[in-house]
RNA sequence: GGGCGUGUAGCUCAGUUGGUUAGAGCGCCACGUUGACAUCGUGGAGGUCACAGAUUCGAGUUCUGUCACGCCCA
């Protein structure tokens, strides 16, 4: 250890320094940037690229937590690891953002500016903000490969998505026509299904007297929006329905317009809800398009793109926004006598995710990509194992989706996004779908090339490949393609997950990723959803300012539990914090010990404790240092299954119940002994510094900067290497390595019961923690007599004894406060005053268990049901533990005969 | 309406293929500046495992039903 080394370590773990230190310099180094001609296995993730003009939210740090312990252990692990980013472009999203910022700072608007400047000036809004995203990211200590960032509307994926969308063309998988789609008032454009939300809200049914043309009487409808009747073409009524066949074919005077229109017959109207007959709106509603279509009913669209009433919806309607058209609307009927009654009623609307305003059904022409092709490999690829989901439930909401699959509205009107490689000849009615102008091809006449964009997933669906340098055929697509895992909500699982998958079986011909982990939804304390309105979504930076990066992603995990939401706030950040702060002082421990005692610069796992064992046999160890060992294997072990099963919360659970309840509290101060001792400090130093390096390079995934610092400045590394190029501990190797010590383990439970019941002891005998004691065991057996004896200082130390005396046939001389435990029966002896009744009520309520348990356990063993069926194993122990527990209430029965 | 998930300590959650008297963190109470750490240590209190049945020698764990909450789809 070198002099700079020793005093000046601060008391506290300084995150804030030490974060500036390494992460240019893992950014700077070679470490991550993925090696296509690596001989090593390949592993690669892409990360699901945030929306360009995003910025950080808690729900991306824990996203990009998770791939950066899954993409640091596979470094370790040995694999050629590589962690593609990059940003979305965000259609509708970003669009709308610049517009808004466009009408806020120039008072224009996109239209004004028209199409080449609008465009021009979102790019240059990107070339300003798009970066901060990424340099977020980066805080976090990420590990991507960084140089291999792309944007969805780079240059090579753009040609990507004019490929697909060419070939799909071509293979009759896209094709155009007029349909009924989700219509956004606000961003003015066509929306797929997945974009629809729907909500619960209060509205009301409103119920209209339709007069009969004929006079002899009306028919009553109901609709929650009334402002749709103006485009009414229809009343129908089910053509089973006895109470109605009389005007089936008659005529409805459709008030307020002065059109006629027919009652018609259709399984649609369902006799059971409301009146039975119900308004037709084929221009306005998915279902009554479908009616309209079976009886050849006009289609009146009485809306325009904006959301306000069109001309065709009548001249004092003109022009009004839909829910003051509603409004008066009901007002009129009220007025003419037809309003029957108003209900209210919850009832589900669908709502723009962009807009966040109520879509409109809307007829209109739009692209369509035909899907259920595509779906069949994607399903079976999910189904036969190939690609696994974690947790495993989520299959069953993968595969009803993909089973019930609807064509994909990949056309949007806006401008910002790959412009559809479509043109038009107005005067041949023509249509020319290619990866080249009709110009370019040689197609001669007058052309124009369709306004609208395509969807952002159409590009985002192509992410795994296109990233890679798709269609090229790149050194990067044949090494790292497919990729792993991937790490996403389940909120995409639809919009991106099953598309991707889609897309690589479609055009790679092989799967994008073997696993795909959905992670949790973040929430704050009292569970509601994290949004800027309500602010109460915390500002990642904010936080890793105050707490630490490795605070805030160890803690983040570490509280989320299994297939649920996370409950957040950040005092849960004190956790990683005071967890950082505890690592940080347990090697301050060891840098006040001297020098190191190994060299790690060529380490590996099993070359390591073989040249320990060949120093210092193992027979030869202090028991807390067979100890560590012992209990350290078993940690690597579980942590490794852990991880492998995408168990990220019960790694993190399993390592910081470890370092925290064992190696701090348990072995270091167990180890403080043997360390000052000259016969063994050297071999517990090395033992010491091999089961902290195991700590460090097990939790580096999780805290790379914390971890990273204390391995320099232990020196266990060199300047010129990471953590990342050192091996994941392996609790098999461990294992193989000290044998096993499964009896070692019983042997040290017992004497830390020991040291518990006297600490009791002390603290219920009011004793003064400085004060020392002398006491007395009475041990249990040979083998814990023995074993005490051999480790009697440690004992002394964690007991705060002045003496431990060790007599199987001791008798206490007047009332003594014990305790009986596993290990025996402890005695201290107390001069002065010993508080009798506390004493004996404590040993009664000890024997009262006990004597409970034996009732039980003794009726369990008498139940020739239990011994006849039960495995011989489970009997056996139930014996063995009784016969303990015979033995213990003796002893409590003698220390209260004693009193 | 269909599907999925969740009900365990005041709060947030663990609890493996059924097998000791159900655990942790936070919070709470008491004590403590012992040479790594007060971002800490020691001790303690705190639970009818949502409810009702069933299976079993044995159920927090399996099955059925009920109730409550959440999410997704229609």
């Amino acid at each position: 250890m070198s002099e700079k080394h020793t005093n000046e370590i601060p008391r506290a773990y300084e995150p804030a320094s030490v974060e500036a230190k390494w992460r240019p310099a893992w950014e700077n180094g070679s470490w991550f940037k993925g090696d296509p001609t690596s001989d090593k296995k390949s592993y690669s993730i892409v990360i699901p690229p945030p929306n360009v003009t995003g910025i950080l939210t808690m729900g991306h740090v824990l996203n990009n937590t998770l791939q950066d312990i899954l993409l640091r252990r596979a470094k370790m692990r040995g694999f050629e690891a590589c962690w593609f980013p990059g940003t979305d472009h965000a259609g509708i999203a970003t669009e709308s953002k610049v517009a808004m910022n466009l009408k806020k700072t120039e008072g224009v608007s996109r239209d004004d500016l028209g199409r080449e400047e609008f465009v021009k000036r979102v790019w240059e809004w990107k070339e300003e903000y798009g970066g901060t995203i990424i340099k977020q990211l980066k805080t976090l200590g990420t590990a991507c490969a960084w140089d291999r960032a792309r944007f969805t509307m780079d240059e090579g994926l753009s040609q990507a998505v004019k490929k697909v969308f060419v070939d799909l063309y071509n293979k009759g998988y896209i094709h155009r026509g007029k349909r009924m789609i989700n219509w956004c008032p606000v961003s003015k454009t066509a929306l797929s299904d997945e974009e629809v939300i729907y909500r619960e809200v209060n509205g009301a049914f409103y119920h209209f007297k339709y007069p009969l043309a004929d006079g002899t009487g009306h028919v009553v409808v109901a609709t929650t929006r009334p402002e749709t009747m103006l485009g009414d073409t229809a009343v129908a009524v089910n053509p089973g329905d006895e109470r109605y066949k009389y005007i089936v074919g008659k005529m409805v005077e459709l008030p307020l317009t002065g059109r006629q229109i027919p009652v018609v017959a259709d399984e649609h109207a369902d006799p059971e809800f409301g009146t039975g007959c119900v308004k037709i709106t084929p221009a306005h509603d998915p279902d009554d398009f479908e009616v309209g279509k079976r009886h050849n009913l006009p289609m009146i669209d009485v809306m325009n793109p904006d959301g306000t009433m069109s001309g065709k919806a009548g001249e004092e309607f003109d022009g009004l926004d839909r829910f003051e058209c509603r409004e008066k609307v009901v007002e009129m009927m009220r007025e003419a006598d037809l309003l029957v009654s108003i209900e209210e009623r919850i009832h589900s609307v669908g709502y723009s995710e962009r807009g966040g305003v109520p879509i409109e059904p809307r007829i209109s022409e739009q692209w369509f990509v035909k899907m259920d092709e595509l779906a069949k490999p994607a399903i079976e690829a999910v189904r036969s194992g190939k690609i696994k989901f974690h947790p495993k439930r989520w299959e069953k909401t993968y595969f009803h989706w993909l089973e019930n699959i609807k064509d994909w509205c990949v056309s949007r009107q806006i401008w910002w996004g790959h412009r559809i490689p479509a043109w038009f000849n107005d005067e041949t009615g023509e249509i020319h779908v290619g990866l080249k102008s009709p110009e370019e091809s040689g197609k001669s006449g007058s052309w124009r090339q369709d306004e609208d964009v395509l969807d952002t997933w159409f590009s985002s669906w192509l992410w795994p490949f296109s990233i890679m340098g798709w269609p090229e055929k790149t050194p990067e697509l044949k090494f790292f393609y497919p990729t792993n895992d991937l790490v996403t909500g389940p909120d995409i699982i639809f919009f991106w997950v099953a598309r991707m998958i889609m897309a690589g079986l479609e055009f790679m011909g092989e799967i994008p990723f073997k696993n795909v982990y959905f992670t949790s939804i973040i929430r704050d304390a009292q569970g509601r959803k994290l949004s800027k309105s309500l602010g109460n979504s915390p500002d990642p930076l904010d936080v890793i300012a105050e707490y630490g990066a490795d605070a805030l992603r160890f803690s983040i995990i570490y509280i989320a539990p299994l297939g649920q939401d996370i409950l957040y706030s950040n005092e849960k950040c004190e956790i990683g914090r005071n967890f950082a702060n505890k690592i940080w002082n347990a090697a301050r421990f060891r840098t006040a010990k001297g020098e190191k005692s190994l060299d790690f610069a060529e380490f590996q796992e099993r070359e390591t404790l073989e040249s320990i064992k060949a120093k210092w046999p193992i027979e030869t160890w202090h028991p807390t240092d067979r100890w560590v060992l012992a209990r350290l294997a078993e940690t690597a072990e579980k942590v490794g299954k852990a991880l492998d099963a995408f168990r990220f919360h019960e790694a993190t659970h399993t390592l910081y119940d470890f370092v925290w309840s064992e190696f701090c509290d348990w072995h270091i101060e167990s180890v403080k002994q043997p360390l000052s001792s000259p016969e063994t400090a050297a071999a517990s130093s090395a033992i010491f510094d091999y089961a902290l390096f195991a700590v460090i390079r097990l939790l580096h995934p999780f805290m790379p900067f914390l971890t990273e610092e204390v391995a320099h400045n232990l020196g266990y590394i060199p300047d010129n290497k990471v953590l990342v190029e050192y091996p994941y501990p392996d609790g098999k190797t461990i294992c193989d390595a000290i044998g096993n010590m499964g009896g070692l383990i019983n042997l040290m439970n017992g004497k830390f019961e020991l040291v518990k019941a006297i600490r009791n002891i002390r603290a219920s005998s009011d004793l003064p923690s400085g004060k020392k004691l002398k006491c007395v065991l009475k041990p249990a057996s040979d083998e814990i007599e023995e074993f005490i004896k051999g480790d009697i200082d440690s004992l002394t130390r964690l007991a705060r004894l002045e003496s431990l005396e060790i007599d199987t046939n001791y008798e206490p001389s007047g009332p003594t406060p014990s305790a009986v435990t596993d290990a025996g029966t402890v005695f201290v002896p107390l001069e002065g005053i010993v508080d009798v009744e506390a004493e004996r009520a404590k040993l009664e309520k000890q024997k009262q268990d006990l004597e409970k348990w034996v009732a039980s356990s003794n009726a369990r063993l008498d139940n020739p049901n239990f011994t006849g069926k039960a495995p011989p194993k489970v009997v056996e122990e139930a014996r063995a533990k009784l016969a303990e527990m015979k033995e213990k209430l003796v002893e409590v029965k003698e220390s209260l005969a004693r009193l």
